[in-house]
DNA sequence: ATTACTACTAAACGAGTAC
DNA sequence: TGTACTCGTTTAGTAGTAA
């Protein structure tokens, strides 16, 4: 989608493609495609000398109407759109959600359990990677993104199984991947504990995320969190 | 699609959506929004302003940006695309087919065979209509309509069985649906005789088509031949 | 009948800026 | 930071018409 007028050729190309242009060579005339496309016969025509430009048609002029066949090319960027629009629309989840939260120093709990060997484990095996011991707590600043996280609730997520030490159960634990401010990725951990507060999050990654970022309590910190296909 | 710009409006609008503003209310900023449509803020501003007006979506702004969630009207333009596209792709023929001949006087055989019983049966069952005991024959003027016919034969159609009388056998029919001249239904029957000219169709119809239409021998005909789902 | 050029009009866009 | 106004510029669209 280079120029900006390639929407509009887009649009065009699809009417064509309507009339059959993608599979065969069609005789359309710029009259009867503009009628179609409720465009003057001047910019049928423009369109048509734009598209084939562009690559997107083949066309042989004749004194009936123009012989037009839609380019591989053309039927690609056809293609492009429809899957685009069958993702959106078939989808059960969106492909990510993203979330704004503020720095801010923790009690360090989430340290300690996430040093645990069985946790550990199954970080490095479903995750990919073996966390930095520490997490990035980030507090939601807004309704919005409190409301953004708990549906992120009702999407798939990685499960990561609880387990049983001699004095104590630790619980299952959900998790998604996410993208931090952009650049670094990791992991959002939820139910670590009994969600004593709904617009709080904590992120996990392989790096110490506050030297690696430079990020400091009270600065702004977007995640983006990536949904399961 | 009333005002010509909708068009645009509805690339913005499936950008929306990929943002995830169809199902969930999305904050987006006009400045994120431009970015990502490659556009001045200013252009998405307004935008944003048309989409409102124009039902396709709410929007409630905040000091950080819009809250936009995409209508069911504007999810509705989006589905519509969406199935344009899947009947585009996924089919595997085209809708209809258009032929355009020139009437001509044939050796009346056409009459005869349509007014064979069996046929006569089939034809009101299969096509719903009994035809008037003629067929319109006519030649097809350009390369273009010979190889858009010889086309048609891949396609599924009806089926006339054929069978024997005491003196001879009746071969099987093809038979398309067809529109002529945008007015009259009827069918367009092929392989009634073996092909004796790959470049002349035969149409029945429940009416007289050179009464009806007041056809003359010479006269161009349009035939819109449909393709069976 | 066609297509498509030129000259003009209407609409979309974006810079600057107010809030 | 945000949104969105005005206004000059650019681009898309149309009428008339030649080929």
């Amino acid at each position: 989608m280079a120029e900006r007028s390639a929407w509009r050729h887009l649009f065009t190309l699809l009417k064509l493609a309507e009339m059959g242009a993608h599979r065969r060579t069609a005789k359309i005339s710029t009259e009867y495609l503009a009628r179609k496309l409720e465009m003057s016969q001047q910019t049928a025509s423009r369109h048509l000398i734009e598209l084939e430009n562009q690559g997107w048609i083949r066309r042989a002029i004749t004194p009936e109407g123009c012989l037009i066949k839609i380019t591989d090319t053309g039927v690609r960027e056809l293609k492009r759109l429809y899957s685009n629009l069958r993702f959106l629309i078939e989808a059960a989840y969106p492909p990510s959600v993203t979330l704004e939260g503020v720095v801010f120093t923790g009690l360090g709990e989430g340290a300690y359990y996430i040093t645990r060997g069985h946790y550990r484990k199954q970080f490095m095996e479903k995750l990919g990677f073996v966390p930095y011991p520490g997490t990035l707590n980030l507090k939601l600043t807004t309704d919005y993104d409190v409301k953004s996280y708990s549906e992120l609730e009702a999407y798939p997520a990685i499960e990561i199984e609880g387990f049983k030490s001699e004095n104590r159960t630790f619980g299952s634990v959900k998790c998604y991947p996410v993208i931090i401010e952009n650049k670094a990725k990791g992991a959002l951990i939820s139910a670590l504990r009994s969600h004593y507060d709904a617009s709080v999050i904590e992120v996990i990654a392989p790096v110490f995320l506050r030297k690696h970022l430079n990020l400091k309590d009270g600065h702004k910190v977007k995640v983006e969190v990536l949904t399961l296909p």
